[in-house]
DNA sequence: ATAACAGTTGAACAACCGTTCAACTGTTCA
DNA sequence: TGAACAGTTGAACGGTTGTTCAACTGTTAT
């Protein structure tokens, strides 16, 4: 049986080791563990947060956003590009207006999640 | 009544006034929504995702965390410090030996629903 | 066609973040 | 006491990231 590769193994590492074999085989692959902490990411910013949050009641445009957070219509449409990769929202032109909103309601039970978290 | 502050309004901002304040009313406090953002940030990153992962199946130490990781203990270290920082980890000692485990479920079910939605 | 507006994009800059390295604390055991 | 080990910490580095600025596309209306 192929021995786990021990970088940094505390002496008892003999001890340890089938713990370790164990939760290694457990774990998922390692590029799905990357898109996850690459989805977090998208939520680890205020201002992505706080436009998520904003769509949370209705559609917006992009300077309806900018209007409402005090910031410059291209940051913001620099964050809707992120948020727009991660298919967290959606998009509809309607003449020169593009109209925002989010893309499903796994937004709304993730920040859900995290406020239940931070209120304690 | 005070006037929305419209940095970057468009023209028609009339119109959507009462859309963004509305919506402004609804929002939270900027700081949760920065505690919010703070909180994401830190699942924001693979090692940690996979040092969070790994204490799922039960409590480790910082070397077998670094062994499966295949990383310094050093490195693991300052992660978990970050963790225990948000109250996500907790640890205890036994000897020269330190244990980490998780805090609590909401580390759970905020990587669960992160899951779900990137499994689409 | 031309002007005006909503929004996007790329380059550039500053601030932030994760890892490494070396020095440190705290515990155990001889 | 002192050696050995588990873990922590601070400084330093290289890479990443968010905003700004200016130039751009696409749509509407004159």
């Amino acid at each position: 049986m192929a021995k786990i590769e021990a970088i940094n193994a505390c002496e008892d590492c003999e001890t340890h080791d089938n713990v370790v074999e164990r939760v290694k085989e457990g774990m998922p692959e390692d590029e799905i563990l990357y898109d996850l902490a690459e989805l977090y990411k998208v939520f680890g910013d205020s201002t992505r947060i706080k436009i998520l949050y904003a769509l949370f009641e209705e559609e917006l445009c992009v300077c309806d956003i900018a209007s409402l957070l005090g910031m410059s219509a291209s940051a913001i449409s620099h964050q809707l590009r992120v948020l727009k990769q991660a298919c967290l929202v959606r998009y509809r032109r309607d003449g020169k207006t593009i109209y925002y909103s989010l893309a499903d309601d796994h937004v709304r039970s993730i920040i859900g999640q995290g406020m239940e978290h931070i209120g304690e």
